[in-house]
DNA sequence: CCCTTGTTGCAAATCATTTGCAAATAAAAA
DNA sequence: TTTTTATTTGCAAATGATTTGCAACAAGGG
């Protein structure tokens, strides 16, 4: 199984958060969740533009609008290029990746470092509300052969 | 002192290293470099544009150089712009950052993760070659009181 | 000092992402 | 169900960071 599993969302159950968030529920939204539910890896806004029918700028919109309902998260790999993934209900979305440096090949991990690491590194420099990001990246088995 | 030291370095040792690499010494490029040691935080290309005579184009171009010579770091603290760092000699510049969410305000980080994380996670999923980006988000001192 | 090749400046091109605005439309109100 | 009203959409144009084409130019070997 893998590390962190995406149990397939059911779209009726994200239109009623959609709701919840006092948001209307159109075609455009609908679509997106629609595209984003049935992929198990990070998208980026063109990849999931070029599979449904709706303006490029309506899916950055929407974006934006689901990451600030918390709904789905952003992630930056380095490439210059946003991805996103939905998150489930009751999911902060903290996990981590593994990037092939060469085909962009994206494996998730659970393991994290240990957390007294971030609460000591807050503490020595006196920041508060600390969070991380930190992603892997090296050559898939795949394109280690090629 | 500094978790993370960074004596400056001298411009005279700079322009040996440029070349060694079989570079010509320009006047950009001295300009640069001329800018970089005296920071002790990473720059973005627009910064050190603006300290200096010369193109950005430029700019971006002795960057890329540097970074290719292994003279400069680029980190990436994902608000879609570049930040470099001149690297010492023997310095393959591994560290990360803690970075104020409001001002962008670095601090450097010594510490890491244990390093048998990233092999585990190298072998658990059969990809070579693996290395980590890593860095903090919080609220520094000023920001908090602010 | 000259020649060859790497570099520069400038302008235009890219790329991802955002924004202005008028037309379209959910959801609330009547 | 129709009307009302605040959202949301599509389209085009604007942004901002970074790159590129190209002709003029300069560094360093001979």
């Amino acid at each position: 199984m893998p590390v962190h599993s995406h149990p397939r969302q059911n779209l009726a159950e994200l239109t009623a958060r959609l709701r919840q968030g006092a948001r209307r529920i159109t075609g455009p939204r609908q679509l997106i969740l629609n595209v984003m539910r049935q992929e198990e890896h990070p998208l980026t806004a063109g990849q999931i533009h070029r599979q449904l029918d709706c303006d490029l700028a309506t899916v950055y919109r929407s974006l934006r609008l689901l990451e600030e309902m918390a709904m789905v998260k952003r992630f930056d790999f380095g490439d210059g290029t946003a991805r996103f993934e939905l998150l489930g209900r009751n999911d902060d979305g903290h996990h981590h990746h593994l990037v092939c440096r060469e085909c962009t090949t994206v494996v998730e991990i659970g393991e994290c470092f240990p957390g007294n690491l971030e609460t000591r590194i807050a503490q020595q420099h006196g920041f508060a509300a600390v969070s991380h990001r930190l992603e892997f990246f090296g050559l898939c088995p795949d394109c280690q052969a090629a």
